[in-house]
DNA sequence: ATGAAAGCGCTAACAC
DNA sequence: GTGTTAGCGCTTTCAT
């Protein structure tokens, strides 16, 4: 339909008037003042042309592309970068923006991190988006400091660039409450033996939120495996064959969904059926499995596409001139989780029987 | 590190040369006659200044921007959108390229599908990857015909565009003389209910391979159901509960891994263990469930990756003129499905008991 | 072996 | 109200 090799010139010939005329009205121009009749003859000459403008020519001289980088790490691995990619992705095109983006690897090296911000930057991005799924803190390239930018998943460290993160942390409070509510007093938690940041602050806000309601947090069983449905079906055993049965968890807090698939193989195998005898929550939602198990499970939802959503609008706020960047700078911003409410969960099972 | 404020001409000044002088050796260009001692002093005063060519500028001149315009359906909806990305992405960057990103809705309207692309034109990329997750064929809009494009999952209808294709069928046969090769004789199909094209397809495989093999294709149970695990669970229940129970399957081919995990769950209440009773076999690998599930599933994995940087690979290689496309449009290029062998299917358990 | 200069398609002073 | 013109940073033809 368009035809890319029309040019302003093209236009301004056919509607008979010169390209400063074609530009201002193509552009609405506040300031510029041209008669309605001028207005709709390059309007229509545009139209018939199907002019469409050169964004190249338009971002070198005016020196923004209306291209923002998006720096995603591991971009296969799970569904997560999908909603970040998405997020970012349906903000930046409703402001008509377009998402110049690039892999890179959790465990590149530094080399390789430089040159992929090396490309955005060669590229005049306008603003760069940083996505990293597993970190808590992040060091971003000094190079990096030419443009604006916006961390998504992970504080900055020393250097002090806006982020947004989940609140993993009440995320996991408000499942647990989840659980309490339920009526449940004897919880367990299922931990990724991986040393990532998150997990420790989980098992911390577990215990806290325990301690909270009145139960010893101190006293929770917490066993931990391999972040698979293996290592959850392992952890899940453990906790559901302690010394004294009367110990025995009525619910289990999986820190991750894969875990908490592994959970349920487990209670099956002990004849447990959820949520009746056991309930089952997830964490981190992977809507394929969550949605897949049964019964479905209930999990906390983090807020990918939101979190990625917002980063890039507050880096275009910036871009505009909206906001002032440095001033987000100070401590990361935070996005709430959302309970998703599904089948696992129910009340405990009485004493009676 | 690098500073993109300096241009060609701080490179010139700082080196005592003339723009034209750096261009030709920053550039490696072929025919420059530039003596050794000029390049070096080139070279290293461009190093000194951190500088970095300005792309878009380069773009404007050369009418070439080395950016990838990637069209994808329904990003966030399955990792397999990730995999086609990542493909795409490893690709172009491996060859200079950028991958600039659009995420289209496999429902959108023409205009809005329209719209997708006219941002990717106006941006001047110098080719078009378009991503399609469930099309058998699809229509490209006339306005694609002004750039180079590929077709990725999808072949093309009337309009000649190169495309890759996954080879189902192949798949799906390796997959059933797997089976076969176990030693199963009577095999039971789970359908997506949906009517998605390669639905259709791959029932007639399924039978045709049997066929082949000496079996009753045609007698061959099918059930079909919503391609979530509820669907297959169900679907599983009807195919494992027949009236002569001397014809019940004793492996099952699930059309996707979703519902494989329902034919799981089928099992256990039947109390079949797989892959003792019970073989089960996926289809279009999503790594997450069937890594997760107990014992890991057996299924076939659909070339995603492979696809988008074989797709890729050829779009650069049209553009940079290695090779024409237009001589690729005859009809799409197939690219193989591998089975990926776990633990879910075995012989099947003996006539004896 | 090197440099001057003409654009690529557009925007924005500035002039009329 | 509308037009002229000087660049944005680069490549490339043509001189020297």
């Amino acid at each position: 339909m368009s035809n890319r090799t029309i040019g302003i010139k093209d236009v301004a010939v056919a509607a008979g008037v010169s390209v400063t005329t074609v530009s201002h009205v193509l552009n609405d121009v506040p300031y510029a003042r041209i008669s309605p009749e001028t207005r709709s003859k390059v309007r229509s000459a545009a139209e018939q042309l199907g002019y469409g403008p050169n964004r190249l020519a338009q971002a070198l001289r005016t020196r923004r592309t209306g291209m923002l980088g998006l720096v995603c790490e591991d971009i296969a691995t799970t569904p997560h970068a999908g909603r970040i990619i998405l997020g970012a992705e349906e903000a930046a095109k409703a402001r008509g923006y377009s998402l110049l983006i690039i892999n890179t690897s959790g465990s590149a090296g530094r080399a390789s991190r430089q040159a992929d911000f090396g490309a955005l930057l060669d590229r005049r991005v306008d603003g760069i988006l940083y996505a990293t799924l597993h970190h808590r803190k992040v060091e971003v390239p000094a190079s990096l400091g030419s443009v604006p930018a916006v961390l998504i998943g992970s504080g900055a460290g020393e250097s002090k660039v806006p982020a947004v993160v989940p609140d993993e942390e009440g995320g996991m409070r408000d499942a647990v409450n989840a659980l309490l509510d339920a009526g449940h007093t004897r919880l367990g938690l299922i931990d990724n033996a991986d040393d990532v940041p998150s997990s420790r602050q989980l098992v911390q806000a577990f215990r806290a939120t325990l301690d909270e309601a009145g139960l010893d947090g101190g006293a929770a069983p917490v066993e931990s495996g391999v972040p698979k449905a293996q290592g959850g079906y392992e952890a899940a055993l453990r906790i559901l064959t302690p010394k004294h049965p009367a110990d025995t968890p009525t619910a289990l807090f999986c820190c991750n969904d894969r875990m908490a698939m592994g959970a349920y193989r487990a209670a099956a195998h002990l004849g447990l059926s959820i949520p009746g005898d056991l309930s089952v929550m997830g964490f981190a939602d992977q809507e394929l499995i969550a949605d897949s198990l049964h019964p479905a499970l209930t999990t906390v939802e983090l807020p990918h596409y939101r979190m990625a959503a917002w980063a890039a609008g507050l880096l275009m706020d910036a871009l505009e001139g909206k906001i002032d960047l440095s001033r987000m700078a100070a401590g990361p911003s935070v996005l709430g989780c959302t309970l998703m409410v599904r089948d696992s969960v129910a009340a405990p099972a009485g004493p009676a029987t």
